[in-house]
DNA sequence: ACAGGGTGTGTTATCGGTAACATGATCGCG
DNA sequence: CGCGATCATGTTACCGATAACACACCCTGT
């Protein structure tokens, strides 16, 4: 089978060395403009195309950032993601991401799988990681930033927000309208390290007012709308004995509006509900959910900052609070 | 600086020559057990880390498989990535994934860019591109995979359905339930391919029916929620002319129906309310939107089941339609 | 006229693994 | 007891690009 095309046949095909060439395609120092023309026209010509394992190879420099999410299917981590790549889209950098699915035992598998391909620097996801993970890591010269948390004790840089801090926000907000009788909606414990800090804030909160708070499991992280809405719904009207629900997310919100909906339970008359992230649903459903604005898109671009400025050898770690605010809607 | 730890430094640790510790760690060929754990151990004990790019280099199998996806920030795309990832977890491949942003100049651009990565498989997501892409991709001799759509030209294989035919069914159900004034919600013309596709089934199995149908654009691709929501809003209590709004998405619909709400308008007795693509909004919400179940999920699975038969030397093209069913719901 | 400095190009070695082949030791069996 | 087979390991070359150095040539100024 034909192999494929190498500098080798362009510079056969021209009658220069692969040196030549290598200089010519990549434009960055001198070659005459007669042989850089005659060059380019025969790659285009035989069809070569550029072998980046090869140079990654040879230059030890991979061009990958590598990057971990707990998931994709989430609006939040994917604006990240969005924020984060068109950021770096001037970079000849290139994100190979993947998903732990909230899991660390995954995101230390996945890690060391990334690690093989000699990313030039890593972004995770957390501030919780396995003992593993965090030594991985560490052993690598090469910038690491953790996002969506401020960690306790963070490998490098971190851009992120105290997921305690926002939902104490929820529920100080809750209590000054009067609410009493509150509930938290989430995952089981065990998965999602945010969303444990989220309800540890909101518990938190709730007892620096004198007030218990219950928490309802909605099921595995990731948990969602339906999760939320079926555990709404097998309560049945029951769930009126609270006057709050605070839901660790706003899908989560959204499913326990819509179950309450079903019901014909007056959200906010009889019920409060809340929501985290400011996805697009908590802002377009009827009535608004109220939420907290953490920014997903701004992550992204934050790190996107602190990224460039560590390429250009800036390495004093940076740790960007990137804040989160309250934004009320009609559901409270 | 110190160096990275190779299969040098670990042979020169434990005496024995480079191929030994290849063997050893990839425990395929015979090594015998005593020196197989000494090199496992001394491995660990130097941190040594496996360099993908030399071997990928080297054996010019990159362990890649590329994918290219319109958007992340959409569930049901996230949805086929994880179909895919969870079937892809157990080969050691690795994907490699870029978003198109809905533009098949981007999409050209990311071709090139995750081509230079030597990958071992190629899915691209819909049968749209432009002819340098076709050529692109056509020059390479691995396999090819376009999902979310049949493609005219097919370029390899194809995992998807016909988004004419399944929009089609809406319309079908719309018209036997006597609706007669419809109107069509997508992105403006020029972006997002299957958009465009499915306004043209709409457009025509209306036309089928002797009817004619409005199409309002709610902005560029991608069209949201909110950017639907808006379009309602301004139009106001004139939407009411229509009998029926036949949105090109789930969220598309979700952002019409709020805005209904707002408006006071009654859904579906006095409009009628379409989605598509069964995201969990449409399920979760009250009342359900009646959508197009295109199995995103499966979609996922399907195309791994045809990578791995490709892998396995089964390079006869496969056309696979999974079809789409009509999830009738509540707003219609 | 000649030193000094660009400018354009070539040569060599190399990044870290692994395929292919080679080698020495051990073993089983007629 | 000898010979081929099997096992465990070593040697060599190489994947494609590029850093580092080398070199020939042409200027330009004094």
């Amino acid at each position: 089978m034909p192999m494929r095309v190498t500098m080798r046949d362009v510079a056969a095909a021209v009658g220069v060395s692969t040196m030549t060439v290598s200089r010519a395609l990549r434009d960055d120092v001198a070659v005459s403009a007669e042989t850089r023309q005659k060059i380019r026209t025969t790659a285009d010509a035989l069809g070569y195309t550029y072998d980046s394992t090869a140079t990654a190879f040879r230059t030890q420099k991979s061009g990958f950032v590598a990057m971990t999410l707990p998931s994709l299917n989430n609006a939040n981590f994917a604006e990240t993601y969005r924020g984060l790549s068109g950021a770096m889209e001037g970079s000849e950098m290139q994100l190979l991401v993947g998903a732990t699915n909230y899991r660390v035992a995954k995101e230390e598998a996945l890690v060391r799988q990334l690690l093989t391909r000699n990313p030039e620097a890593l972004i995770l996801t957390g501030g919780h990681h396995t003992a593993a993970t965090r030594a991985l890591v560490s052993a690598r010269r090469v910038p690491v930033i953790e996002m969506w948390d401020l960690p306790a004790r963070p490998l490098g840089h971190a851009v992120g927000f105290s997921n305690a801090a926002a939902m104490a926000l929820v529920v100080e907000h809750l209590v000054a309208t009067g609410r009493r009788r509150l509930a938290f909606i989430g995952a089981a414990a065990g998965g999602d390290q945010r969303g444990a800090e989220r309800r540890e804030g909101a518990l938190a909160a709730a007892a620096a007012h004198g007030l218990t708070m219950t928490v309802l499991e909605a099921g595995e992280a990731p948990v969602s709308m339906r999760h939320s809405a079926a555990l709404v719904a097998s309560m049945g009207r029951d769930v009126a004995a609270f006057d709050a629900l605070v839901c660790v997310s706003d899908p989560v919100a959204f499913g326990a509006l819509s179950a309450c909906r079903r019901l014909g339970l007056d959200v906010p008359g009889t019920l409060a509900i809340t929501g985290f992230g400011r996805f697009e649903v908590a802002t377009v459903c009827e009535p608004a959910i109220t939420t907290v604005d953490v920014c997903a898109r701004q992550i992204g671009e934050r790190v996107a900052d602190v990224l460039m400025a560590a390429f250009e050898g800036d390495i004093a770690p940076q740790h960007i609070d990137i804040g989160a605010t309250l934004t009320p809607g009609g559901t409270s």
